[in-house]
DNA sequence: CTGAAAGCGCTAACAG
DNA sequence: CTGTTAGCGCTTTCAG
């Protein structure tokens, strides 16, 4: 591996003058600029990048919090993409993205101290426990943290506009005329009980009363394709006319569920779900749901991030973005 | 940040013996030992991996070669999981992951440069052009690679049995009874071929002719929601009792599309996909695939590259791994 | 405009 | 069993 040292050689000078002109710091004459980049160039130099860091006290490296998850993390869309989006902000800013697990490291889930000694500049939470207490003491030290969906204050969050979302899919479905919803929820976390309260909210606005014989907590998307969430549905005491699924794919799952039962969505029956996952768009009948802003919410993680790692302390805020409803013949007029 | 000379002086002893002991390297007692672990647990120290990483010319880190594709890369479950099982052997291993980027990045698609300055133990290329000159000269280079379907056989290549599994998909329609196949192909690379060949195999040692008229290439899933390919079916001149799709997606993308035209899958026609994305077991009808075995090809792919980094220079290779056929009623005996 | 020198934090002989 | 010493490759004052 060549080193500035053997470029210095080269060109009769000193590492520092070389040092300099990568840099683009101090003041070098032009011609010993050139002739340096040439002899790099020639010698096939690359910067060791492990040394810069070392002096630089900084690996220009974030971390991403992603689990390796049975039926998330990555399998999901908007968790791929929003890591897309996430990923081309943060490399055009100069960072590198490294994946951070649960377990199976040597960090052994201790993800503040893995951080520490990699010397991460900042870290984005995609997809992790937050009941987790490594997770927590993450949000409690001094390094850069931006959480998707964190229910901490201490850092920036991002995440959709779930109580809004969830009241404008219902008031979609009483816009189509049905007053008889249920609700099957996702797991006992915040950004669900926003969404429960905005189906709560909307049912209030338009003199709906809420049953609790109509609402249900099935989880999110499992590997059971459905089968749970489809025999909640059918267990439900009271007659409806449609079902508010906690996600796309629980809803696409149950379409099968459903058949089997002899109900036809978007027939007997209509149906929504939650996040916009391409997938939704091809089934029959086309999936009516709120598509989350997976773009947004990378890019805006992204600037939040950068933010903390180059502002300095940078406020501890909650960004909340609109998501998009997405007709769909899943849900019929009545 | 404590360093390995404050644990040094609250120990009365010298920085090698702190780092022997961090190291498990040389002898050191008993005592000093557990002197030197309880002082570093009780000053919150970590050690500085950048430090260890600069001294030891490498960097415990490996790149993962993923572009970030509008239709490809981590949105397609196959590439997220089987990035997943990668993961895990790698972390268990040791071994840091970074994601690198055909762009964005300051290197500019300049791989080979961006992973030795990153001083990278190897790479594994698992979503990227194997037509682009930058992959080439990862591949021609020095430092240990391994490529999921990759072209090239300077380096050790995974894969799945493309030419058996898409031989074993025909056999199947097949057995149903199906002799008039249309056959849809994905872009042009040398798994799309492997399969091509399968399938005409399979209608040769059935003494069913090739028809040139049967057989259109479409390319993989794009966005396009599969209209063009089931324009590409209806245009098809000749009678057929059955279609074979290049990939799931755009397999259950046309069931839409079918259904516009008045076809009903696996009434009409029967169809299949390839594989194995879960939301073909969700569907309606149940899409008939050969499901590629992500979890060998991370793993396996995680082995081959430990063993390049570890065992020296490994003699390339070209692992080849079973698919597994997944009946489903798009496919109906007639 | 250029260079000498002092580290960044850690490891690895080599002595003792 | 422990310490001394010399770097790993690069950046950064501070002189010149």
């Amino acid at each position: 591996m060549v080193t500035i040292y053997d470029i210095a050689k080269a060109c009769n000078c000193s590492s520092a003058t070389v040092s300099k002109v990568f840099n683009h710091t101090g003041n070098i004459s032009e011609n010993k600029r050139r002739e340096v980049l040439a002899a790099a160039q020639k010698m096939g130099y690359v910067p060791n990048v492990t040394a810069r860091n070392l002096v630089k006290r900084r690996s220009n490296m974030v971390g991403v919090l992603l689990f390796v998850d049975e039926s998330l993390g990555l399998r999901h869309e908007l968790f791929a993409e929003t890591l897309n989006n996430f990923r081309t902000v943060m490399e055009k800013s100069g960072y590198e993205i490294v994946l951070i697990s649960e377990k199976g490291s040597q960090w052994q889930g201790r993800f503040l101290d893995h951080c520490r000694a990699l010397r991460l500049d900042g870290v984005f939470c995609l997809c992790c426990d937050y009941d987790s207490a490594a997770v927590h003491e993450l949000f409690e030290s001094d390094i850069p943290v931006v959480g998707f969906e964190s229910p901490f204050l201490q850092k920036p969050s991002i995440e959709s506009k779930n109580f809004e979302a969830s009241k404008r899919l219902t008031e979609y479905l009483i816009e189509n005329g049905h007053r008889e919803i249920v609700y099957l929820a996702g797991s006992d976390r915040a950004i669900t009980t926003d969404r429960i309260n905005g189906y709560r909210a909307a049912l209030a606005e338009h003199g709906i009363p809420f049953r609790e014989e109509r609402f249900c907590r099935v989880g999110y998307y499992s590997n059971d394709h459905g089968k749970n969430a489809a025999r909640a549905l059918l267990a439900c005491p009271l007659p409806y006319t449609a079902v508010m699924f906690p996600d796309d794919f629980t809803a696409i799952a149950a379409y099968r569920e459903l058949a089997k039962a002899g109900i036809r969505v978007g027939e007997d029956i209509s149906v929504t779900g939650f996040d916009g996952v391409s997938i939704g768009g091809m089934v029959l009948p086309r999936l009516a749901t709120m598509q989350q802003d997976a773009v947004r919410i990378g890019k805006g993680a992204a600037q939040l991030l950068i933010g903390g790692i180059e502002g300095g302390s940078v406020p501890a805020c909650r960004v909340q973005l609109d998501a998009k409803l997405l007709a769909g013949d899943s849900v019929k007029k009545i």
